[in-house]
DNA sequence: TTTAAATAGTTCGTGTTCTAATTAAATTAT
DNA sequence: ATAATTTAATTAGAACACGAACTATTTAAA
């Protein structure tokens, strides 16, 4: 096998993972990944519009819009139109989606950030450096991909 | 940001990128990346059986099952039934499924390929073998990945 | 001012992906 | 030999993800 198809299996094994642990986070939670990712968006910046949370998460707003209306039904969010600018919708957090999320486990697996954690300085920078590169060589720099993984910490978003 | 968090936006990136390019190759050749794996599995080992091309593309015998589904439909393969086990669907290309398949290009983007076959040997060596970390430090622990030995080349699989 | 263009969000259709449940067949155990 | 188990594939149902087309609104241009 060349080596460029081996890294394509390495790579889909990865995304497997990622989407396997979703698919348990929603049996353990009833959240699945991206539906955490997108709450905790609404919680560190409440109003925020949808094309700001398609951005941040790397989704496309069509995404999104599917996965409010999934967290809308479920009760965690609400979806109020701006009366400002009437083509904005804002979303917010129901008292509900609050107390749900400050359970919530992290939207990716513990068990991954706790071995990444325990790794030497060096080991941790160089797995950093070669998806950094592998991302770079598939000219995906551009896309705006920061998840909302440091939500646990209180800094506030641009 | 700390390590962990840059380790999973240049994934995100990444996964998103692999995402993309399978919707742009939908349109040019009509089939996405995941179809064209299935095609290519079936091309080197005809008659390989639907949980074969399942693990060798890592992803579960339903998913596979549904993307043979889009497959026949469009002519490219055909499901024949085992006779010696009547439990076993193998599959075959069509003529159809041949010719496209030769002038199909590769899953990932060419782009890409062209840059990562323009590496040295051991740099190439090292890409994979820091995706298979990666890999292996997500995998539930049920799954005794061995990374390296197997990801065997797929003509010698049986 | 009336028209044209841009923006925000949604809807629609297609495709991927999973688990759980189902059907069918082969294997093992009693 | 019959029953229980395992294996192979499929089906059903849910969530996700996208682009394209659509509605509504706002802004810019003529």
């Amino acid at each position: 096998m060349q080596k460029d198809e081996e890294l394509l299996v390495a790579l889909r094994r990865v995304i497997r993972a990622i989407g396997l642990h979703s698919k348990q986070l929603n049996k353990d939670v009833g959240l699945t990944g991206p539906q955490l990712l997108v709450m905790r968006n609404v919680s560190i910046k409440p109003g925020i519009m949808v094309r700001q949370i398609a951005e941040s998460i790397t989704l496309s707003p069509a995404t999104v819009t599917s996965i409010i209306d999934r967290l809308e039904i479920k009760g965690l969010v609400n979806r109020i139109r701006s009366i400002e600018d009437k083509r904005r919708v804002q979303v917010f957090l129901t008292e509900q989606g609050k107390s749900i999320l400050a359970d919530a486990p992290l939207p990716l697996q513990e068990h991954f950030i706790n071995r990444f954690s325990k790794l030497k300085e060096w080991e941790q920078s160089q797995l950093v450096a070669t998806m950094q590169r592998i991302g770079s060589m598939m000219d995906a720099e551009g896309i705006d991909a920061s998840p909302v993984l440091e939500v646990g910490s209180l800094s506030e978003k641009v």
